[in-house]
DNA sequence: GTGGTCTAGACCACC
DNA sequence: GTGGTCTAGACCACG
């Protein structure tokens, strides 16, 4: 598992981790019946406080993704995968069309909102490609 | 001047004002010169509370995008659609590409993000064709 | 709203003020619509620490029975009686059901579980108009 | 000896065993001077950790009802079932007593708690039943 | 004023 | 060792 923590993404950290850890369960980088490291070892490598970590617990069992397994550690759910499947999916797709929504309601025409994307696509890949 | 504020949006409502002025300066729908309606008008209009349009006014006042004539109110100010040209560009290229990343970074394949990209952008499209 | 808090129920603070504000909701002493108090206040009425309100909150948040209005407090959702009434029903009967089962399995005849039922019901009930 | 663990019962593990021994002792299924099977055999009946079981020998020593002898194992104690009966009369009634208080709590007529103990009578009974 | 997040540190029960 | 709860106090964004 390699998570990358940003504090200043808007997003909330405990909310990075929580899509993090559905992401790579939604890979099948974590598969269900696995045991994820403690609260304390995530805290210490990402850097934040057990509790930040905690946050993002509660949210996973809430959300049946990951279970408690009383003094042993945190488990993913037996079923979590096709659940995080869809998570990510709607995710995602929620962010993209706000993203476009806002695009095409300044103005831009779909064609440029196209070009920019592509842009953006390949500065991503860029940017992974180089960071690997 | 027609806009639409989402506070469900993960955007600060406050946020989303001085974004679509400035998206309405750069498209021409505000010109250099013009009078913005009252603080007090804005807010009944969107239904938002008139603390927060003031803070966009704040914001703007701060980007130079907006003036304050005395006793008048707001003014687009001479030579703000340069600068809101540029705002535009790198407001939705960072959101664009923190959008791609996400996506990339969740496992997704580039073909796989570009045809959801695809997907949004039909359904944004027809969403603005049909709210017309 | 009249809460009581008991630090030594066995149940966490948190999930009891969570109990207590659905049992509000689904009793109609909270209607939907309505702001309850703020995390703050509730948490000094109830002596314990605003964070373990918060906790609260986020749960019932979770379970869509009140939803921030950012600035200005939590609502009732509507429809959110519904879902209490159900909820407190799934709640009690699942303690009920536990409770009565723990009974039969140590031995007693289902005669004599009804015997303490009768008889527990009777001392909860003088407490209970008693304390009025 | 037959034991239902569950492991989401809120009541934690080894009290449910503590428990189970007792109403198994006040039942007369276990007499007094008998050997109760290892800590060893009894976690892996139960399927739950050795040293959960032998938290709850501990409790059991000190409540007086089980005493080590020496290279032996775990003998119930003289006089246990007197003090056993009691423990089941006061702990189920205890626990009956918090059951009906949070239901009358929740705003339910009597009349209706106890429509819902008798339903939750029957399906414990049809489980019980149909269990063996 | 409101809710939300984060940190720090303590204590608990459980396995 | 594990997760869970609670307290205390700070800071932030929002309205």
């Amino acid at each position: 598992m390699q998570f990358r923590i940003d504090p200043d993404n808007g997003l909330a950290i405990w909310e990075q981790i929580v899509r993090q850890i559905k992401y790579a369960v939604a890979e099948g980088v974590l598969v269900p019946g696995e045991m994820i490291p403690s609260v304390r070892d995530l805290a210490r490598e990402l850097m934040v406080n057990p509790n930040t970590v905690q946050r993002a617990m509660q949210q996973l069992q809430a959300d049946e993704v990951l279970e408690p397994l009383r003094g042993r550690g945190m488990a993913v759910c037996t079923g979590a995968r096709k659940q995080c499947l869809a998570d990510r999916q709607s995710l995602l797709r929620q962010r993209l069309e706000a993203t476009v929504d806002e695009a095409l309601q300044s103005g831009l025409a779909a064609e440029r909102v196209r070009e920019m994307f592509e842009r953006a696509l390949e500065t991503a890949l860029r940017r992974k490609g180089g960071g690997e």
